[in-house]
DNA sequence: CGAATAGTGTCTATAAGACAATATTAG
DNA sequence: CTAATATTGTCTTATAGACACTATTCG
């Protein structure tokens, strides 16, 4: 019928007027979850412009070309919104991912929300984006941000957040529930080196319950590459004493098999009458 | 600091030039898979317009507002171009959503792809979604499309596909082998109703491996809700006789607890040393 | 020693995998 | 009957959950 890719597609892409197809915007957000003093706590910021100024949300906004005119890829853009918000990115001014790849932070695509009237504005789409990371340093407000504090997600889920991240925020904490189950990803919570005692922690930190130590320590060792032995021993945690802990590293695998179950999943199973969580896109 | 929500929120939503933040393009695609004379399909469609013109890819197309300027859903506008080009929208000119409701095709979000430079014409992101349908008829070119068929994926994987979409459609069979094993989706390649042993079938023909029956079967009825028996019995299948089937619908269970897990997944557990597929997003 | 934290052993009920056996139907 | 398809039973091995026990360190 026609050679394809000939040099009509050329004149094609010249005459092309983009304007006419970028009815929609796009951001980018990050639900950002890390553990402090026991609990999970994600990343908010409180917006200084309009709309929803003064309200809280999850760092982010639209995903815009660089000086150059070029767009970084969609995992970048929130990685420098996270960056922006953290500090870390002080050495890379370009995009805060390389500060962030040295802190370890974990970050994934987590769905596109593009329910009609998120948005006052007009019609926006939001690329939500999940990360894990350490303990970090408290944030320190972006430009467009009145405050950025680390707050736990369960005050964060009871307020009354800007856009619909509030539905932005409860599937990344599906996600990461479940993320826990069958990846290492628990380690993206921790230092580089850690005690399988503060491994154990996490999951019971994201999961909110407790898990019996000798089955977590036997399916821990049982998953080859999941934790190496560091030559280090934890100084004591306690006041009074207490056997000195074994630290590990994080290992090579990224997938736990068999995985580690909670108990909330579990309970799943007889759980037939009532459906669950549909795919929280609007 | 301000009060939200003020008098000066509408104003300023009233001077907003929605035009300044609008530089990307915003595209909803859909891998549609099936099940056709044993072998797992994608719905492609070959492009009549530039750029890519008389290239295969996957059905989709600009997020556009109707009629009345208010923008779909991002899994309506899926389910539109999937109708679109199975001609199953007839009876619901708006949007086929149900219409294809009534066929009970599963749609899920599947992610966004948004890697630099994947659309000649300006930057463009994809919104791509997934599809489990049961044998459906065969597809009818849509306005914009010269041909639409039913292809083995593993053809599809080879050919040279517009765009990203041999990366999407990558990223769909992933995804569609990981929802088998946890979900109850299979259910969605088979008619209303189905014996056992389609069943079975369904997940050696996605996975591509064989199953034990007597497992596969147990597994089947120790989950509460994933089959309940329909009053029929399926009329013999081959032409020398044989016990008939008894024949069952889908229940109300979407979840598998525990998941009916592949090989291919279990021995991910030993494979530590390489690295397994990331994100798929670019 | 006793208290506190870290780590291991063991026992039992359940589940998985493999294979054999039984049931139903057409010719 | 035999062949073909559907369905169930059984046996062995592996795993999960619960609990008790041992190990190390400090005061």
């Amino acid at each position: 019928m026609d050679t394809q890719h000939g040099s009509d597609e050329a004149a094609f892409l010249a005459a092309y007027d983009s304007r006419a197809y970028t009815p929609t915007a796009v951001t980018v957000d990050i639900a950002a979850l890390t553990i402090r003093a026991g609990r999970l706590c994600v990343l908010l910021v409180q917006r200084a412009n309009h709309p929803f100024r003064g309200m809280w949300c999850l760092p982010g906004g639209f995903l815009v070309p660089d000086e150059q005119g070029s767009f970084p890829a969609l995992d970048v853009a929130a990685a420098a919104r996270l960056a922006l918000e953290t500090g870390l990115a002080l050495d890379d001014a370009a995009h805060g991912t390389a500060a962030l790849r040295t802190q370890r932070v974990h970050i994934e695509q987590l769905g596109t929300f593009g329910a009609p009237g998120r948005d006052p504005r007009m019609h926006v789409i939001s690329v939500a984006h999940l990360a894990f990371a350490p303990d970090l340093p408290d944030p320190v407000a972006g430009p467009d941000t009145l405050a950025a504090v680390w707050l736990p997600v369960d005050e964060a889920l009871a307020f009354d957040l800007a856009f619909d991240h509030t539905d932005i925020l409860a599937a990344a904490l599906d996600r990461a529930r479940a993320k826990l189950e069958y990846t290492t990803l628990a380690t993206a919570f921790l230092p580089a080196e850690f005690t399988i005692a503060e491994l154990q922690g996490v999951y019971e930190t994201v999961w909110g319950e407790r898990l019996v130590t000798p089955g977590f320590r036997r399916k821990v060792h049982a998953t080859p590459g999941f934790v190496e032995p560091a030559n280090e021993m934890r100084p004591r945690r306690g006041d009074k004493g207490g056997r000195r802990a074994q630290m590990y590293r994080a290992g090579a695998a990224t997938l736990l098999m068999p995985p580690i179950i909670s108990d909330e999943t579990r309970q799943r199973a007889g759980a037939t009458t009532d459906e669950p969580r549909q795919d929280p896109r609007a």
